[in-house]
DNA sequence: CATAATTATTAGGCTCGTCTAAAAATATAT
DNA sequence: ATATATTTTTAGACGAGCCTAATAATTATG
């Protein structure tokens, strides 16, 4: 279980953006361009880094066919992604860093290699499940429950849901969810739908009602 | 007061290197070869960064001549150190690691680049002046307290004195003096002192007296 | 003070992660 | 089915940080 060889930050972001990117589109699969985009960097530096990454089985890559996690390489991707939550969580209940601004310095901290530390980390936040966006944080040996979420979009009218998470962690979105005071457990009713752009009318506990975007619902993670 | 530039690790390491070999020698420059033992690499390499750094004039640099820290490159050097400082606080106090263990998690998070996560880091941990091998810890605009800190070496015989810290912080000999039963706070008397090799007999608390050799005298430091 | 020993710098090369420009493969549209 | 557009890979280059071997400067010694 132990992992050889040590990995660079690049090449665990590179997993993590993998990982990601195959769970946001549903395909095991992803292409070396949304790669470049999501680690805003050019193709050709993904091609470079795809041979590396199949050199250490992490990848099963095929040039112009497949780009695919390996067990090994998913497996780490969401150690990586345990210890970005974690840290994510100490920032939030400990040292009272708002949602919108604990991503950026998790960006950092994930890396640190000590798997001992992650272990006294998740002890010393009394095992969380969840981090400040509502993501579940992966256990030690890499499950990671998934839970039956959907997103505002898909509520039926007069429906009422629960705020479990976020799609979209960016601290523009996370800034105007504080500004219309959504955040995890609001409980949101649906009012009306507008075909016309997908934009919906919802209310919100003690509010007058409010319509957000169809980009806005797809990016609110909730439950019925 | 805001540094320009953003150092990377391998900058910050020099800063600090170049830092402690100051202090540990009472001079303000240093020597090529020292840097490169204290980071375990080459004289060559060490020229190489030399010259980077008095190019970003965080180091007065004349070649074979003069390695010095200029004002910019202390201060730098001290906020790192501080930072590590801190959270090796955090990982003895809040995350029960040894004394001996926090030191290369510490040489890692110290790097972690965010000046709000370090003002409430030192909040959360209650402003601590010292961290856990009795080293002050540098103030938020880079001021540090040395104190009037001897050696065990320098106490006279029959003198009592309290231990305050070490100089030395390998694993290697925090682990021997966690055997001995001496830490932070430990009450020692000097009996007797060996001209031969430097040795001196000591006493402890609730315990038969022992020997000490002269390495193990200069590398704990204490206050009368 | 001249020679030897030590220390520091330069020269040249390597890997990693990045880029731009060009070529190749695949996908789309007429 | 061919031509066009898009995506991906290759070729070649660069800076950061590291190395070894060779050279230069300084320091120590007889
Ligand atoms: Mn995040
Ligand atoms: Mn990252
Ligand atoms: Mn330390
Ligand atoms: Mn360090």
């Amino acid at each position: 279980m132990k992992s050889a060889t040590l990995l660079s930050f690049t090449e665990e972001n590179y997993l993590k953006a993998i990982y990601s990117l195959t769970q946001k589109h549903g395909s095991p699969e992803t292409s070396t361009s949304h790669i470049a985009e999501q680690l805003s960097t050019k193709p050709s530096t993904v091609t470079d880094m795809l041979r590396k990454l199949a050199d250490k089985k992490l990848i099963a890559y095929e040039k112009y066919r497949k780009i695919e996690l390996t067990k090994s390489g998913k497996q780490l991707a969401i150690l990586v992604i345990r210890k970005h939550r974690l840290w994510e969580v100490f920032l939030h209940e400990k040292l009272q860093f708002g949602w919108d601004e604990v991503h950026e310095i998790a960006e950092q901290l994930e890396h640190i290699q000590s798997e001992e530390l992650i272990t006294r980390l998740e002890r010393f936040l009394g095992f969380p499940k969840f981090d400040p966006h509502g993501d579940p944080i992966p256990s030690a040996n890499g499950e990671l429950h998934a839970g039956q979420r959907i997103t505002l979009s898909d509520v039926q009218i007069n429906k009422s849901c629960e705020v479990v998470g976020v799609n979209d962690s960016s601290a523009v979105f996370l800034k105007y969810l504080q500004q219309v005071d959504i955040g995890i457990g609001t409980k949101i009713k649906v009012l009306e739908k507008i075909s016309f752009d997908g934009s919906m009318a919802i209310s919100l506990p003690r509010k007058v009602s409010i319509s957000v975007s169809k980009k806005f619902a797809d990016n609110l993670m909730v439950i019925l």
